[in-house]
DNA sequence: CGCCATATTGAAACTAGTCAACCGGAGTGG
DNA sequence: CCACTCCGGTTGACTAGTTTCAATATGGCG
């Protein structure tokens, strides 16, 4: 358990299909359970398994949640990484199609699935993080599908900077304040969300440094040298 | 423009990740179009760009409809494959984040993206497909960053079979009656939606009809020998 | 201090991509 | 009617990029 992560507040620009943490706190309005109860869990908890009884919908309130599959042999994929304002458990199955687990310490908001017919406020509300989420997916399946490793960890970390990154990017942008980003992702979880290796995220960081677009001394810590050359390695731009 | 496109009716089986082409006809109740307008379009035909204003919100009432996006430089990912009943144009961005193409001849109704907020009966049925169309994406995601070539097209051709193919499969029923499936997709399109080259694609299909697994005479109709082996193919099983 | 988990780096193996030739059916025009 | 072209698909040879396997580094924590 690392007290860092109970610091960080997801704020999300899904909008823009990119997620981003925010450290300047505020909570964003996201204390609002309505009829639905609060859990909390721990970083790493499971708090929904593949298969099972999708009886509830969820709303993250505070932290990160990554939602994956498995196959059989073990293998891995982060299917989404969200965020404050997410929501996940919206199979239209009795089952879960997706896992579900705590990136960092994380609150959410569990609702009876039924309240989405009875509760309207609830359901717009997560019928517009869907749509948004629907965006995110379909910029990560171009990603998965089209792109080289370097351009997924490029476009992974430009996803990091607040208002960058994403499908609707506004472009280079004089006031890159703060270039500094954290990843709050093992190399594994970023491997497994890229569809790569370990090994090949590991390179494709230590490229980035070499060439001096990007600084880091931890590794979950990176500093941006150059946001306008870190976009032009996206394969996006 | 080639008449069996007409024929071909997508029945849409979303809810366990796949979608079918179905031949024996029933409209399937797909004929309301509400207060939309309803629009045809030709085999090929571009229905909406990326880009473009996001102001309306489409529905398939027949046909097929297949959702891209490009990279600058040329790269095209297809990131969902709509039958009747799927719904796209819900950005909820200015512009839309991708771009959608009519797989068959076509036709959709169209609503003004504001009558989601007015007509509840609307903004239910697109909120309850969308749910279903999230979960093929999830399981597209899964496909895409961590399936081999040859997992890749066994999946899609799994995908095809009614019923089967979807992350809730049944697992092997005895009546596999109808083991004939129309691709309706060229190569290229086949390899833009599973992340591969022409090539890979031409040779996956290659090496399950030397394995007996397929058989086909046409490219595009492809009768499976073994439902069963085909579908331990997949990696999913 | 030393252990453990995570990350990095190197070398070899392998999968899928690239480039190029060829096939076969549909449509065209002499 | 048949040669010709066009287009989509197939196949082969070679290449490039990623994975795999293995060794080495680093950092937190007992």
């Amino acid at each position: 358990m690392d007290a860092r992560h109970f610091r960080s507040e997801f704020s999300n620009a899904k909008f823009d299909s990119g997620w981003s943490l925010r450290f300047d706190g505020g909570c964003g309005g996201a204390d609002r359970p309505d009829k639905g109860k609060v859990f909390s869990y721990h970083h790493r908890a499971l708090i929904l398994d593949e298969g099972d009884a999708a009886s509830s919908v969820y709303e993250v309130l505070e932290g990160g949640v990554i939602l994956f599959k498995l196959l059989p042999d073990g293998r891995r994929q982060i299917i989404e990484v969200l965020g404050v304002g997410d929501v996940f458990g919206l199979a239209p199955t009795a089952v879960s199609d997706v896992a579900a687990e705590a990136l960092t310490e994380v609150r959410v908001a569990v609702y009876d699935k039924r309240s989405i017919d009875t509760d309207a406020t609830l359901r717009d509300r997560l019928f517009a993080r869907l749509r948004a989420q629907m965006c995110a997916l379909h910029d990560h399946a171009l990603l998965l599908g089209r792109k080289s490793a370097q351009e997924r960890v490029a476009t992974f970390i430009m996803r990091l900077v607040p208002g960058r990154g994403g499908y609707a990017c506004a472009g280079p942008s004089k006031t890159e304040s703060e270039t500094r980003v954290d990843l709050a992702m093992t190399r594994q979880e970023i491997a497994d969300y890229l569809g790569l290796t370990i090994e090949t995220v590991s390179r494709a960081f230590s490229a980035l440094r070499r060439s001096g677009v990007i600084a880091y001394d931890r590794q979950d810590n990176v500093q941006i040298a150059s946001v306008c050359r870190l976009c032009r390695l996206t394969g996006s731009h």
